[in-house]
DNA sequence: ATTAAATTGTTATTTTATTAACAAAATTTT
DNA sequence: AAAATTTTGTTAATAAAATAACAATTTAAT
Protein backbone atom coordinates (compact mmCIF):
# COMPACT_ATOMS: atom_id res chain seq x y z
CA UNK A 1 0.00 0.00 0.00
CA UNK A 2 1.51 3.59 -1.20
CA UNK A 3 1.46 5.86 1.68
CA UNK A 4 -1.82 7.37 2.76
CA UNK A 5 -1.49 11.24 3.64
CA UNK A 6 -1.95 11.93 6.98
CA UNK A 7 -5.35 13.89 6.70
CA UNK A 8 -6.51 10.42 4.84
CA UNK A 9 -5.93 8.06 8.23
CA UNK A 10 -7.58 11.00 10.07
CA UNK A 11 -11.10 10.97 8.38
CA UNK A 12 -10.55 7.04 8.06
CA UNK A 13 -10.68 6.94 12.08
CA UNK A 14 -13.83 9.70 11.65
CA UNK A 15 -15.78 7.30 9.20
CA UNK A 16 -15.33 4.32 10.93
CA UNK A 17 -16.94 5.91 13.89
CA UNK A 18 -19.56 7.07 12.14
CA UNK A 19 -20.03 3.70 9.87
CA UNK A 20 -19.98 2.04 13.09
CA UNK A 21 -23.43 4.11 13.99
CA UNK A 22 -24.87 3.15 10.58
CA UNK A 23 -24.63 -0.53 11.11
CA UNK A 24 -25.92 0.05 14.91
CA UNK A 25 -29.10 1.19 13.31
CA UNK A 26 -29.37 -1.61 10.64
CA UNK A 27 -28.05 0.32 7.74
CA UNK A 28 -26.31 -2.00 5.54
CA UNK A 29 -24.62 0.09 2.56
CA UNK A 30 -23.73 3.75 2.17
CA UNK A 31 -22.78 6.73 -0.56
CA UNK A 32 -19.88 8.01 -0.72
CA UNK A 33 -22.12 11.44 -0.45
CA UNK A 34 -24.12 10.44 2.68
CA UNK A 35 -20.62 9.53 4.51
CA UNK A 36 -19.67 13.11 3.23
CA UNK A 37 -22.77 14.66 4.64
CA UNK A 38 -21.70 13.03 8.16
CA UNK A 39 -18.43 14.61 8.02
CA UNK A 40 -19.37 18.17 6.20
CA UNK A 41 -16.92 17.46 3.39
CA UNK A 42 -16.89 16.67 -0.04
CA UNK A 43 -18.27 13.14 -1.62
CA UNK A 44 -15.18 13.09 -3.92
CA UNK A 45 -12.58 13.20 -0.90
CA UNK A 46 -14.72 10.37 0.29
CA UNK A 47 -14.35 8.28 -2.66
CA UNK A 48 -10.66 9.53 -3.15
CA UNK A 49 -10.00 8.22 0.36
CA UNK A 50 -11.65 5.01 0.28
CA UNK A 51 -9.51 4.72 -3.33
CA UNK A 52 -6.51 5.02 -1.09
CA UNK A 53 -7.44 2.25 0.58
CA UNK A 54 -8.06 0.03 -2.26
CA UNK A 55 -11.72 -0.53 -1.54
CA UNK A 56 -14.04 -0.46 -4.10
CA UNK A 57 -17.73 0.07 -3.55
CA UNK A 58 -20.35 -0.86 -5.95
CA UNK A 59 -22.21 0.88 -8.68
CA UNK A 60 -25.16 2.22 -7.86
CA UNK A 61 -25.77 0.74 -4.50
CA UNK A 62 -22.51 2.36 -2.95
CA UNK A 63 -19.65 0.73 -0.04
CA UNK A 64 -20.77 -2.23 1.92
CA UNK A 65 -20.18 -0.72 5.57
CA UNK A 66 -19.27 -3.68 7.10
CA UNK A 67 -16.50 -4.53 4.64
CA UNK A 68 -15.38 -1.13 4.98
CA UNK A 69 -15.33 -0.91 8.59
CA UNK A 70 -13.22 -3.74 8.24
CA UNK A 71 -10.99 -2.51 5.71
CA UNK A 72 -10.18 0.39 7.79
CA UNK A 73 -9.77 -1.70 10.80
CA UNK A 74 -6.99 -3.87 9.07
CA UNK A 75 -5.41 -0.49 8.10
CA UNK A 76 -5.86 1.57 11.52
CA UNK A 77 -5.65 -1.02 13.83
CA UNK A 78 -2.95 -3.82 14.57
CA UNK A 79 -4.11 -7.70 15.29
CA UNK A 80 -3.63 -7.48 19.00
CA UNK A 81 -4.25 -3.88 19.87
CA UNK A 82 -2.23 -1.46 20.83
CA UNK A 83 -2.10 -0.27 24.74
CA UNK A 84 -2.16 3.31 26.13
CA UNK A 85 -0.73 5.01 29.10
CA UNK A 86 -2.29 8.53 30.33
CA UNK A 87 0.46 10.53 31.81
CA UNK A 88 -1.59 12.78 34.67
CA UNK A 89 -4.89 11.43 35.85
CA UNK A 90 -6.59 14.83 36.29
CA UNK A 91 -9.51 16.04 33.75
CA UNK A 92 -8.21 15.95 30.68
CA UNK A 93 -6.76 12.53 31.74
CA UNK A 94 -10.38 11.31 33.13
CA UNK A 95 -12.03 12.82 30.00
CA UNK A 96 -9.65 10.52 28.01
CA UNK A 97 -11.07 7.62 29.39
CA UNK A 98 -14.82 7.91 29.54
CA UNK A 99 -14.37 9.15 26.03
CA UNK A 100 -12.70 5.67 25.49
CA UNK A 101 -14.74 3.65 27.11
CA UNK A 102 -17.15 1.58 25.14
CA UNK A 103 -15.65 2.64 21.76
CA UNK A 104 -14.99 -1.30 21.12
CA UNK A 105 -11.31 0.22 19.77
CA UNK A 106 -8.58 -1.48 19.28
CA UNK A 107 -6.94 1.12 21.74
CA UNK A 108 -6.56 -0.19 25.12
CA UNK A 109 -5.85 2.22 28.36
CA UNK A 110 -3.20 -0.07 30.25
CA UNK A 111 -2.46 2.23 32.76
CA UNK A 112 -2.34 5.99 34.21
CA UNK A 113 0.34 8.03 36.18
CA UNK A 114 0.77 10.82 38.36
CA UNK A 115 3.04 12.07 40.72
CA UNK A 116 0.31 12.65 43.35
CA UNK A 117 0.11 10.24 46.12
CA UNK A 118 -3.88 11.03 46.64
CA UNK A 119 -4.23 9.27 43.04
CA UNK A 120 -2.12 6.67 43.16
CA UNK A 121 -3.08 3.13 43.13
CA UNK A 122 -5.96 4.22 42.77
CA UNK A 123 -8.37 3.14 39.72
CA UNK A 124 -10.28 5.49 37.86
CA UNK A 125 -12.88 4.50 35.38
CA UNK A 126 -11.61 1.17 35.31
CA UNK A 127 -7.73 2.05 34.95
CA UNK A 128 -4.77 2.17 37.71
CA UNK A 129 -3.03 4.98 38.80
CA UNK A 130 0.60 4.10 39.10
CA UNK A 131 3.25 6.56 40.08
CA UNK A 132 5.39 8.14 37.10
CA UNK A 133 8.34 6.45 38.61
CA UNK A 134 7.30 2.91 38.07
CA UNK A 135 6.92 4.01 34.34
CA UNK A 136 9.47 1.84 32.68
CA UNK A 137 8.59 -0.96 34.73
CA UNK A 138 4.87 -0.88 33.96
CA UNK A 139 5.53 0.15 29.81
CA UNK A 140 7.59 -2.94 29.36
CA UNK A 141 5.35 -5.61 31.74
CA UNK A 142 1.85 -4.07 29.88
CA UNK A 143 3.33 -3.64 26.65
CA UNK A 144 2.58 -0.43 26.53
CA UNK A 145 3.49 1.83 23.03
CA UNK A 146 1.59 4.91 23.21
CA UNK A 147 1.42 7.74 25.64
CA UNK A 148 -1.00 10.35 26.15
CA UNK A 149 0.59 13.85 28.20
CA UNK A 150 -2.31 15.41 30.11
CA UNK A 151 -0.41 16.97 32.67
CA UNK A 152 -0.98 20.48 33.03
CA UNK A 153 2.25 21.23 33.96
CA UNK A 154 5.31 22.20 32.30
CA UNK A 155 7.79 19.34 32.83
CA UNK A 156 6.74 17.85 30.28
CA UNK A 157 9.97 17.61 28.77
CA UNK A 158 11.28 15.57 31.17
CA UNK A 159 8.25 13.18 31.17
CA UNK A 160 8.89 12.77 27.46
CA UNK A 161 12.52 11.78 27.95
CA UNK A 162 11.11 9.36 30.31
CA UNK A 163 8.58 7.77 28.24
CA UNK A 164 11.17 7.43 25.39
CA UNK A 165 13.43 5.86 27.60
CA UNK A 166 10.99 3.26 28.51
CA UNK A 167 10.49 2.79 24.72
CA UNK A 168 7.35 4.33 24.13
CA UNK A 169 6.70 4.85 20.56
CA UNK A 170 4.41 7.05 19.96
CA UNK A 171 3.29 10.52 22.04
CA UNK A 172 0.05 12.32 22.03
CA UNK A 173 1.04 15.61 23.86
CA UNK A 174 -1.73 18.27 24.85
CA UNK A 175 0.22 19.79 27.12
CA UNK A 176 0.80 23.77 26.11
CA UNK A 177 4.66 23.09 25.85
CA UNK A 178 6.40 21.42 22.94
CA UNK A 179 8.52 18.64 23.37
CA UNK A 180 11.41 17.06 21.49
CA UNK A 181 11.71 13.57 20.58
CA UNK A 182 14.10 10.84 18.26
CA UNK A 183 12.72 10.35 15.42
CA UNK A 184 12.05 6.35 15.99
CA UNK A 185 9.26 8.23 18.26
CA UNK A 186 6.36 9.44 16.51
CA UNK A 187 4.72 13.20 18.02
CA UNK A 188 1.39 14.72 17.66
CA UNK A 189 0.94 17.51 19.48
CA UNK A 190 -2.44 19.71 19.89
CA UNK A 191 -2.94 22.54 21.99
CA UNK A 192 -6.49 23.68 23.65
CA UNK A 193 -5.63 26.92 23.95
CA UNK A 194 -4.50 27.33 20.66
CA UNK A 195 -7.43 26.20 18.56
CA UNK A 196 -9.66 28.44 21.20
CA UNK A 197 -7.74 31.61 20.66
CA UNK A 198 -8.32 30.39 16.51
CA UNK A 199 -11.81 30.49 17.25
CA UNK A 200 -11.43 33.57 18.58
CA UNK A 201 -9.40 35.45 15.84
CA UNK A 202 -11.97 34.30 13.32
CA UNK A 203 -15.16 35.55 14.78
CA UNK A 204 -13.43 38.83 15.23
CA UNK A 205 -12.46 38.47 12.01
CA UNK A 206 -15.81 37.93 10.75
CA UNK A 207 -17.24 40.59 12.88
CA UNK A 208 -14.78 43.02 11.04
CA UNK A 209 -16.08 42.03 7.63
CA UNK A 210 -19.61 41.71 8.07
CA UNK B 1 -3.74 43.24 6.50
CA UNK B 2 -3.82 40.33 3.22
CA UNK B 3 -5.75 37.14 5.01
CA UNK B 4 -3.27 35.26 7.16
CA UNK B 5 -3.26 31.57 6.52
CA UNK B 6 -4.82 29.30 9.13
CA UNK B 7 -1.74 27.85 10.09
CA UNK B 8 -0.07 30.66 10.54
CA UNK B 9 -2.88 31.91 13.17
CA UNK B 10 -2.15 28.87 15.45
CA UNK B 11 0.66 29.40 15.29
CA UNK B 12 0.98 33.17 16.58
CA UNK B 13 -0.75 31.96 19.14
CA UNK B 14 1.77 29.49 20.15
CA UNK B 15 4.47 31.45 20.01
CA UNK B 16 2.74 34.29 21.96
CA UNK B 17 2.80 32.08 24.45
CA UNK B 18 6.37 30.81 24.80
CA UNK B 19 7.48 34.35 24.23
CA UNK B 20 5.25 35.30 27.24
CA UNK B 21 7.40 33.00 28.97
CA UNK B 22 10.32 34.38 27.75
CA UNK B 23 9.72 37.60 29.13
CA UNK B 24 9.17 36.63 32.36
CA UNK B 25 12.45 34.97 32.28
CA UNK B 26 13.55 38.30 31.50
CA UNK B 27 14.85 38.16 28.26
CA UNK B 28 13.77 40.95 25.78
CA UNK B 29 15.20 39.62 22.11
CA UNK B 30 14.83 36.73 20.50
CA UNK B 31 16.06 34.84 17.31
CA UNK B 32 13.61 33.37 14.44
CA UNK B 33 15.90 29.99 15.06
CA UNK B 34 15.33 30.21 18.59
CA UNK B 35 11.64 30.67 18.08
CA UNK B 36 12.03 28.04 15.72
CA UNK B 37 13.41 25.73 18.35
CA UNK B 38 10.52 26.34 20.83
CA UNK B 39 8.20 24.80 18.60
CA UNK B 40 9.64 22.30 16.55
CA UNK B 41 9.68 24.26 13.23
CA UNK B 42 12.07 25.73 10.64
CA UNK B 43 13.56 29.86 11.22
CA UNK B 44 12.31 30.27 7.77
CA UNK B 45 8.39 29.38 8.85
CA UNK B 46 8.45 32.03 11.56
CA UNK B 47 10.25 34.37 9.67
CA UNK B 48 7.54 33.92 7.10
CA UNK B 49 4.71 34.28 9.69
CA UNK B 50 6.37 37.74 11.18
CA UNK B 51 6.61 38.98 7.90
CA UNK B 52 3.01 38.00 7.41
CA UNK B 53 2.26 40.16 10.17
CA UNK B 54 3.97 43.11 8.98
CA UNK B 55 6.62 43.15 11.80
CA UNK B 56 10.20 43.62 11.17
CA UNK B 57 12.96 42.79 13.32
CA UNK B 58 16.35 43.84 13.69
CA UNK B 59 19.57 42.62 11.72
CA UNK B 60 21.66 40.53 13.79
CA UNK B 61 19.46 41.23 17.00
CA UNK B 62 16.33 39.25 16.01
CA UNK B 63 12.74 40.44 17.09
CA UNK B 64 11.81 42.67 20.31
CA UNK B 65 10.15 40.29 22.10
CA UNK B 66 7.43 42.29 24.20
CA UNK B 67 6.73 44.48 20.79
CA UNK B 68 5.94 41.24 19.02
CA UNK B 69 3.81 39.70 21.76
CA UNK B 70 1.69 43.11 21.88
CA UNK B 71 1.65 43.03 18.24
CA UNK B 72 0.53 39.55 18.27
CA UNK B 73 -2.43 40.14 20.52
CA UNK B 74 -3.56 43.42 18.34
CA UNK B 75 -4.27 40.60 15.51
CA UNK B 76 -5.68 38.22 17.12
CA UNK B 77 -7.34 39.63 20.35
CA UNK B 78 -10.18 42.24 20.58
CA UNK B 79 -9.99 45.16 22.65
CA UNK B 80 -12.25 44.29 25.33
CA UNK B 81 -11.71 40.76 25.53
CA UNK B 82 -14.42 38.01 23.95
CA UNK B 83 -16.58 35.44 26.42
CA UNK B 84 -16.24 31.89 26.08
CA UNK B 85 -19.26 29.91 26.94
CA UNK B 86 -18.47 25.81 27.88
CA UNK B 87 -20.97 23.49 27.33
CA UNK B 88 -20.88 20.16 29.25
CA UNK B 89 -19.25 20.95 33.05
CA UNK B 90 -17.89 17.37 33.13
CA UNK B 91 -13.98 16.30 32.66
CA UNK B 92 -13.35 17.93 29.44
CA UNK B 93 -14.96 21.00 30.50
CA UNK B 94 -13.06 21.72 33.95
CA UNK B 95 -9.76 20.50 32.21
CA UNK B 96 -10.29 23.70 30.30
CA UNK B 97 -11.42 26.20 33.23
CA UNK B 98 -8.13 24.99 34.98
CA UNK B 99 -6.36 25.56 31.55
CA UNK B 100 -7.27 28.64 30.56
CA UNK B 101 -7.01 29.79 34.39
CA UNK B 102 -3.88 32.25 34.74
CA UNK B 103 -3.10 32.51 31.21
CA UNK B 104 -3.85 36.44 31.00
CA UNK B 105 -5.45 35.98 27.75
CA UNK B 106 -8.51 37.98 26.47
CA UNK B 107 -10.56 35.10 26.74
CA UNK B 108 -12.43 34.90 29.52
CA UNK B 109 -14.82 31.73 30.83
CA UNK B 110 -18.05 34.03 31.60
CA UNK B 111 -20.12 30.55 32.23
CA UNK B 112 -20.77 26.75 32.55
CA UNK B 113 -23.55 24.73 30.88
CA UNK B 114 -24.93 21.66 31.89
CA UNK B 115 -28.28 19.79 31.96
CA UNK B 116 -26.86 17.83 35.65
CA UNK B 117 -28.79 19.42 38.63
CA UNK B 118 -26.12 18.44 40.82
CA UNK B 119 -23.81 20.52 38.69
CA UNK B 120 -26.63 23.54 37.94
CA UNK B 121 -25.90 26.59 40.49
CA UNK B 122 -22.49 25.73 41.44
CA UNK B 123 -19.12 27.09 40.76
CA UNK B 124 -16.07 25.40 39.13
CA UNK B 125 -12.94 27.09 39.21
CA UNK B 126 -14.29 30.30 39.06
CA UNK B 127 -16.86 29.56 36.42
CA UNK B 128 -20.68 29.49 37.16
CA UNK B 129 -22.63 26.68 35.91
CA UNK B 130 -26.32 27.34 34.23
CA UNK B 131 -28.41 25.57 33.38
CA UNK B 132 -28.37 24.41 29.39
CA UNK B 133 -32.26 26.37 29.49
CA UNK B 134 -30.91 29.35 30.79
CA UNK B 135 -28.29 29.22 27.80
CA UNK B 136 -30.22 32.23 25.31
CA UNK B 137 -30.20 34.34 28.23
CA UNK B 138 -26.81 34.35 29.67
CA UNK B 139 -24.99 34.58 26.55
CA UNK B 140 -27.02 37.77 26.02
CA UNK B 141 -26.64 39.22 29.73
CA UNK B 142 -22.82 38.22 29.53
CA UNK B 143 -22.11 39.38 25.73
CA UNK B 144 -20.57 35.52 24.87
CA UNK B 145 -19.48 35.41 21.67
CA UNK B 146 -18.03 31.78 21.71
CA UNK B 147 -18.71 28.49 22.60
CA UNK B 148 -16.76 25.19 23.49
CA UNK B 149 -18.78 22.06 23.28
CA UNK B 150 -17.38 19.08 25.83
CA UNK B 151 -20.29 17.18 26.17
CA UNK B 152 -19.90 13.46 25.66
CA UNK B 153 -23.33 12.55 24.40
CA UNK B 154 -24.71 13.06 21.22
CA UNK B 155 -27.34 15.66 21.64
CA UNK B 156 -24.47 17.63 19.79
CA UNK B 157 -26.41 18.93 16.79
CA UNK B 158 -29.32 20.09 18.97
CA UNK B 159 -26.81 21.78 21.38
CA UNK B 160 -24.98 23.55 18.15
CA UNK B 161 -28.70 24.87 17.12
CA UNK B 162 -29.62 26.19 20.20
CA UNK B 163 -25.79 28.28 20.31
CA UNK B 164 -26.61 29.47 16.82
CA UNK B 165 -29.76 30.40 17.63
CA UNK B 166 -28.30 32.12 21.10
CA UNK B 167 -26.36 34.18 18.85
CA UNK B 168 -22.97 32.46 19.24
CA UNK B 169 -20.23 33.21 16.65
CA UNK B 170 -17.74 30.30 17.23
CA UNK B 171 -17.60 27.67 18.17
CA UNK B 172 -15.34 24.66 19.13
CA UNK B 173 -16.42 21.43 18.96
CA UNK B 174 -14.69 18.84 21.24
CA UNK B 175 -17.50 16.09 20.50
CA UNK B 176 -17.12 12.96 17.92
CA UNK B 177 -19.64 13.82 16.70
CA UNK B 178 -19.58 16.44 13.23
CA UNK B 179 -22.11 19.61 13.63
CA UNK B 180 -23.70 21.17 11.09
CA UNK B 181 -23.70 25.11 11.19
CA UNK B 182 -24.88 28.54 9.06
CA UNK B 183 -21.52 30.19 7.15
CA UNK B 184 -21.46 32.95 10.18
CA UNK B 185 -20.80 30.75 12.32
CA UNK B 186 -16.69 29.78 12.20
CA UNK B 187 -16.89 26.08 13.40
CA UNK B 188 -13.56 24.65 14.48
CA UNK B 189 -13.57 20.34 15.53
CA UNK B 190 -11.28 18.13 17.40
CA UNK B 191 -12.05 14.58 18.30
CA UNK B 192 -9.41 13.38 20.54
CA UNK B 193 -10.12 9.58 19.53
CA UNK B 194 -8.92 9.93 16.15
CA UNK B 195 -5.90 11.76 16.80
CA UNK B 196 -5.18 8.59 19.33
CA UNK B 197 -6.13 6.51 16.36
CA UNK B 198 -3.69 8.57 14.63
CA UNK B 199 -0.54 8.09 16.49
CA UNK B 200 -1.43 4.41 16.60
CA UNK B 201 -1.63 4.17 12.67
CA UNK B 202 1.86 5.69 12.36
CA UNK B 203 3.21 3.58 15.29
CA UNK B 204 1.90 0.58 13.35
CA UNK B 205 3.89 1.92 10.46
CA UNK B 206 6.79 3.01 11.80
CA UNK B 207 7.37 -0.58 13.24
CA UNK B 208 6.55 -2.50 10.40
CA UNK B 209 9.00 -0.45 8.22
CA UNK B 210 12.28 -0.48 10.73
C1' DA C 1 40.12 47.86 6.15
C1' DT C 2 38.72 43.42 4.41
C1' DT C 3 36.77 39.31 4.96
C1' DA C 4 33.76 36.15 7.20
C1' DA C 5 29.68 35.05 9.77
C1' DA C 6 25.07 35.72 11.20
C1' DT C 7 20.58 37.05 10.53
C1' DT C 8 16.52 39.09 8.43
C1' DG C 9 12.98 39.56 4.63
C1' DT C 10 11.19 37.97 0.49
C1' DT C 11 10.58 35.52 -3.77
C1' DA C 12 10.63 31.02 -5.99
C1' DT C 13 10.04 26.10 -5.71
C1' DT C 14 8.23 21.98 -3.96
C1' DT C 15 5.11 19.30 -1.49
C1' DT C 16 0.67 18.25 0.33
C1' DA C 17 -4.21 18.58 0.24
C1' DT C 18 -8.49 19.68 -1.95
C1' DT C 19 -11.55 20.21 -5.68
C1' DA C 20 -13.05 19.71 -10.40
C1' DA C 21 -13.73 17.02 -14.45
C1' DC C 22 -15.18 13.20 -16.62
C1' DA C 23 -15.40 8.28 -18.39
C1' DA C 24 -17.64 3.95 -17.24
C1' DA C 25 -21.22 1.25 -15.70
C1' DA C 26 -25.59 0.16 -13.31
C1' DT C 27 -30.29 1.41 -12.80
C1' DT C 28 -34.46 3.84 -13.83
C1' DT C 29 -37.49 6.22 -16.84
C1' DT C 30 -39.68 7.04 -21.12
C1' DA D 1 -35.00 -0.44 -26.54
C1' DA D 2 -33.16 4.03 -26.02
C1' DA D 3 -32.31 7.84 -23.24
C1' DA D 4 -31.58 9.85 -18.83
C1' DT D 5 -29.84 9.51 -14.23
C1' DT D 6 -26.95 8.08 -10.60
C1' DT D 7 -22.90 6.82 -8.72
C1' DT D 8 -18.19 5.14 -8.65
C1' DG D 9 -13.09 5.52 -9.65
C1' DT D 10 -9.49 8.13 -11.39
C1' DT D 11 -6.86 11.67 -13.57
C1' DA D 12 -6.17 16.60 -13.98
C1' DA D 13 -6.24 21.22 -12.01
C1' DT D 14 -6.14 24.30 -8.18
C1' DA D 15 -5.16 25.89 -3.65
C1' DA D 16 -2.68 25.88 0.65
C1' DA D 17 1.34 25.09 3.22
C1' DA D 18 6.11 24.29 3.80
C1' DT D 19 10.76 24.65 2.30
C1' DA D 20 14.62 26.36 -0.24
C1' DA D 21 17.23 29.99 -2.17
C1' DC D 22 19.29 34.06 -1.81
C1' DA D 23 20.06 39.23 -1.60
C1' DA D 24 20.88 42.69 1.85
C1' DT D 25 22.94 44.23 5.85
C1' DT D 26 24.99 44.30 10.40
C1' DT D 27 28.46 42.75 13.42
C1' DA D 28 32.60 40.29 14.48
C1' DA D 29 37.07 38.55 13.25
C1' DT D 30 41.41 38.91 10.99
Amino acid sequence: MKKLPDKTVERLSQYRRSLLNCLANGKKHIFSHEIANLHHITPVQVRRDIMLIGYTGTLRKGYDIQELVDLIGEIIDTDEGQNVAIIGIGNLGRALVTYLQGKRSKLRIAAGFDINKDKVDRVYGGVQCYHIDQLEEIVKKENITIAVITTPADETQKISEMLVKAGIRGILNYTPTAINVPDHVYLEEYDMITSLEKVAFFVKKNSLTV
